[in-house]
DNA sequence: CCGTATCCGATGAGATACTG
DNA sequence: CAGTATCTCATCGGATACGG
């Protein structure tokens, strides 16, 4: 069902699905903060700080399907779950702790950069 | 003027919202488009392939607001219009190359772990 | 303690039609 | 050719309440 020229457009679409993994809300927050090592999850939902329960299962699903964390249950009374990176986990770190990293330190030359074009467009439009 | 521990949540919103700039659906694909070289709005609709007139307005329009990309209007008839990146989104270019490359290459060890996920979680459900 | 279910508003994104 | 204006539908994300 391609197209007649299966140019790069399949490769771009399975890119562009992983940095919206990593691009969504939480997801690359909870990844950096999993890189210091397995933790449970009320730990993650204090350490990412603001994240709604919903949203930390769902993100954490989502990791765990595309095969970034395990998930560890403790059938004790209260439960308890552990979350840890996998190998391939890991991997991702590098990169996204790359960007997250150059966004840390660019911060300003973005905030800059987008005061002026609001400027411009029109304070009072 | 913050205390020493209770940092984290301004740098991860802003470093979220940076991320989420790269990672919604279009963006990282036009600026590794324009890592190419200036391009016109046609040539950069036809380069990323499958993107509506609206959602590269919309895509260019936020690379722009936040100084990753320049718009040049030629006002000639028809009108023409170069993006280029910016030095910023030079800069910018290297960490998200760094993990489209990566994505690239991990596609089938991702696809695998959904797969293998999907079908824990009930083929039939 | 961890997770699910539900409701609801906000935003994302495509299709289409129209202007300079 | 480039961009805007709508309209419509899907998905995201938060709040809240409930269940094992």
């Amino acid at each position: 069902m391609k197209p007649r020229h299966a140019h790069h457009s399949e490769d771009c679409r399975a890119v562009s699905a992983i940095l919206q993994r990593v691009g969504d809300k939480w997801s690359a927050l909870v990844v950096t903060k999993l890189g210091a090592g397995a933790m449970r999850f009320g730990e993650l939902k204090a350490a990412v700080g603001g994240i709604s329960q919903k949203m930390l299962t769902t993100t954490l699903r989502g990791l765990e399907r595309d095969g970034f964390v395990t998930r560890t249950v403790f059938p004790t009374i209260p439960p308890r779950v552990d979350y840890e990176l996998t190998e391939l986990g890991r991997e991702l770190l590098g990169p996204v702790m790359a960007l997250v990293s150059w966004a840390t330190s660019n911060t300003e030359r973005i905030n800059a950069a987008r005061n002026a074009f609001d400027d411009r467009s029109g304070p009072a439009q």
